[in-house]
DNA sequence: CTACAATAGTTTCATTTGTAACCATTTGCA
DNA sequence: TGCAAATGGTTACAAATGAAACTATTGTAG
């Protein structure tokens, strides 16, 4: 047994999945980022309020539905309704809370960032055949569910 | 068919991996960070240079081995070598390389934290059946390989 | 030999991001 | 009621990150 036992990054599984994380995110980023100056956070909080479009959402929802943090959803909606893709309302009733909706412009933009990240997912996903796909798939279901268990 | 076609994040799977990713990753962090002030960067430097230990790496050769950029490096091997983890010399025949090894103290934390890493690689790929592990580790390698191949 | 290009590494500056403190409002309950 | 705790959201400040410019040295074409 060696003195001392190194780690191989390149077999290392929290390294490798960051690696394969990052470039695909990146690729994804890239593109909106360029085409409508769109930032990671920014397009999250939007396809957040696409999909849950009813009532319009409060921040703290849209906080909670992507995983990150108010601070940073907070900077995003500041930027999105300076650019006229979101629209801010105060709720009636409880005066701390916003009233989150796409505009016009924001379902615009989502209508073409929404394929395009679909495009890019396939993409990726078609580097592996269809019976990783399926295991990929259920591996990834696995942690996040023994993940948001563990938390 | 819907006239908008939001995306359903948690289903996404460029999404669930940067989660899954972040998550890993930031869990061992913590723990280094907390316990020896290191920084993720830091600790990929000190990785490497424990496991190419032979005539002394340049940061060049660090920076190819980590993935990561020059500056990065440059400034992790700044605190590195500052706080005593990492030596500097310079290449002799070649007065713009350094020549960069670990420290006796280097060498310490190096076993102390390799050993932590890798317990947290298990306890993670524990959450996986025996299948679902190689599975994984068969669609990364697959991953990384065409992603290299496509760069 | 000289001059220009390339390489190793650092510094600078702008942007991003994370943490903590903060303000306003609402809720819970003595 | 009335006041402390909790909630929604923003602001302020510090640390991390990225891009570009810079210094020093080495390689190379004429």
């Amino acid at each position: 047994m060696p003195r001392h036992a190194p780690i191989e990054l390149e077999k290392f599984v929290p390294y490798q999945l960051s690696i394969v994380s990052n470039t695909v995110s990146e690729d994804i980023a890239r593109e909106y980022r360029e085409r409508f100056d769109l930032g990671t956070t920014e397009w999250r909080v939007m396809a957040v309020l696409a999909r849950y479009d009813g009532d319009g959402l409060s921040a703290r929802a849209v906080a909670r539905l992507t995983a990150m943090d108010k601070v940073a959803i907070s900077r995003a909606l500041a930027r999105l309704v300076a650019n006229g893709r979101v629209l801010r309302r105060t709720h009636r009733g409880d005066k701390r809370r916003s009233v989150l909706r796409l505009s016009a412009e924001g379902w615009r933009i989502h209508d073409v960032v929404a394929p395009l990240a679909r495009q890019h997912e396939r993409a990726f996903l078609e580097r592996l055949d269809a019976d990783e796909q399926r295991a990929l798939a259920r591996i990834l279901d696995k942690l996040l569910a023994t993940d948001a268990a563990v938390r």
